[in-house]
DNA sequence: CTGCTGTTTCCGTAATATGGATATTATTAT
DNA sequence: ATAATAATATCCATATTACGGAAACAGCAG
C-alpha cells in the first residue's frame, strides 16, 4: 500500500481510537468533515468506523449530525480507573492519615499525566485535582517523578510534543533546566514541585517502581504546612507506599 | 462467507470492544484463554487485537501475562461523562437548590443504568450513588422511568438478561408486576422508587424526552423528607428540568 | 425554488485482517 | 534439578474484510 505506516497493529482498531481521541480533544462534539480534516482518512472510511461505534453505543450521533462520545465508554473508563485506583487507594489513604495532606496517583498517558486516584485531605484548604484530569509532566510533582524514570531522549520527545507552559514564575521553562532537575530527582529518589504549577502549593512525589505504565504518587498542600519537617516525615512514607503499590501491581492476582 | 453474522459494522472494531467489555465484566483482569473461552474467536485473533490495544495504551499487559484495561480509556470515559453530564448539571443543581435533595442523571447502557451525573444535597443523610455506578433498571427510579419509554418486548429482554434481584421486600420481583407498574408510570409521566432499592429511601424520576440514549433524572432522599407534599413541588420541577436537558441535547451547539 | 456544502450509500478492488499450524515461553509435576 | 504440560506468541498463505473513489442524497442559504 501507499504509506509504509504503522508497526503491526490492526488498522481499523488504531483508526477508531484515533477518532475517539480526536472527538475528546475537540471537547466532545465533532462533525464528520472536521474529523476528515484532522486525520487524512477519506470520509467514507471515517463514516463507516463511526457508524460501528454508534451502533455499539461507544459514540452518539446528535441531531446536529455531529458525533460525540457514547455512554458505554463511561463504563470502560470507570473500569480502567477502578482497576488501577483500587490497588493504590489504601496506600494513598495511609499517606493522608499520617501526613494530613491530599495524596494523588497519576500515570503517563502519551505526553501528559492523568490523575487516576485521589484521597483528599480533611483540610478545607486543599489541592483540587479531579480524577481523570490531565496535566503537563514538567510542572507537576508526579510528572517530574515519572520523567526521571525515562531516558533523556524520551523526555525531550515528550516535552517537545506536549510543550512547556509556565503557569507560575517558578515553573521550569527550558528542556536543559528540566534535564538538570531530573538528574537531581534521580539522585534524591523523589521529586519536588516547588510552586511550579500553582503559587503557594508544594508537592512531594515518587515514582512507583516496576509499574506496567509509568506511574507516580504524591502528597501536596500549601507551603505553610508542607515544609522541611513535613518532607522528613513524608519521604519515607512515600517510599513505602510506592513500594507497596508496586508489589500489589506485580504480584496481582 | 461462513456466518451470516452482524449488520454492517467493522468487525475488528466490534470485536475489540467486545473484548474490552469482557475484560471489564471480568473485573479488570483476564488471560488470553479466558477471553477465547468467552468469545468464540480464535486465539491468534484475540492476541493480535489485544496487542494493538496494548500498543496504543488502551489495554495493559500485567507481568502475569494477563490483560487489563489501559489508562487511556480513563480519559475517553471522562470525556463521555463530561459531555453528557455538563449539559445536565445546571438543571440538577436547580433541582437540589429548590428541593434540597440529591439529584441524579442516568442513562441506559445495555441492560443496566449508569449514573452519569450527580449533585448531592447538603443534608448529611443523603443518598450515596457514585457517578459511573451501574444499577438494575427494575428497582430504581431512573431505571423504571427509562423502561417506561420502551416497548414491553424490549423491557422483557432487558430484565431477562439483567435479572431481577429484590434488594428489599418492596422490590418488584416479576416481569408481570413490572409491566403493570410501567403502565402506571406512562400514564403518570414519572416514576416512583418506593423503597425498592433501599428501605427508607424514596425517589422520583422522569425520562428526558428525545434523548439520543434513553436517559432519566431523579431526586431522592429519606421518606421522612420526601413525602407527598414534596412530590407536589418536585414533579413540575422535574418536568421542566427534563425538558430543558432535552432541549440542550437536541439543539446542542 | 435553485445551487451549494456536507453526509451517506454503492460497489468493484485488493489490501487487510484472518486463523491453522508452529515456535516459544511460563508453569507444574516428577 | 529436569522433563512434561499448558499457556502465549509468531508465521504466513488465503480470501474475507474493509477500503475509498464516485455518485446519490440530504440540509441550508440565498
Amino acid at each position: 500500500m501507499a504509506e509504509k505506516a504503522a508497526g503491526g497493529g490492526v488498522q481499523s482498531v488504531e483508526r477508531v481510537f484515533e477518532l475517539l481521541e480526536l472527538i475528546t480533544d475537540a471537547g466532545g462534539e465533532v462533525t464528520l468533515s472536521e474529523l476528515s480534516a484532522s486525520t487524512d482518512l477519506p470520509l467514507p472510511t471515517i463514516h463507516r468506523l463511526l457508524r460501528t461505534l454508534v451502533m455499539k453505543g461507544y459514540a452518539r450521533q446528535l441531531p446536529n449530525r455531529r458525533y460525540a462520545l457514547g455512554p458505554r465508554l463511561i463504563r470502560l473508563g470507570e473500569g480502567a480507573n477502578k482497576q488501577l485506583g483500587a490497588l493504590a487507594r489504601p496506600q494513598l489513604k495511609m499517606l493522608v492519615d499520617r501526613l494530613g495532606e491530599t495524596s494523588n496517583m497519576a500515570v503517563l498517558d502519551s505526553d501528559m499525566v492523568v490523575y487516576i486516584a485521589q484521597v483528599p485531605s480533611s483540610h478545607s484548604m486543599r489541592m483540587f485535582t479531579e480524577v481523570g484530569r490531565r496535566a503537563h509532566t514538567h510542572d507537576t510533582g508526579v510528572g517530574k517523578a515519572i520523567l526521571a524514570q525515562l531516558d533523556n531522549e524520551t523526555v525531550r520527545n515528550i516535552v517537545t510534543r506536549a510543550g512547556m507552559p509556565t503557569p507560575t514564575e517558578k515553573s521550569i521553562g527550558s528542556v536543559e533546566q528540566l534535564l538538570e532537575e531530573l538528574e537531581n530527582i534521580r539522585e534524591r529518589g523523589y521529586s519536588i514541585d516547588e510552586q511550579e504549577q500553582e503559587l503557594g502549593v508544594r508537592c512531594f512525589a515518587m515514582a512507583v517502581p516496576d509499574a506496567p505504565t509509568p506511574t507516580a504518587i504524591s502528597v501536596s498542600g500549601p507551603i505553610s504546612r508542607v515544609d522541611e519537617s513535613f518532607a522528613d516525615k513524608a519521604v519515607p512514607l512515600l517510599r513505602s507506599a510506592a513500594q507497596a503499590i508496586s508489589d500489589d501491581l506485580n504480584l496481582a492476582s
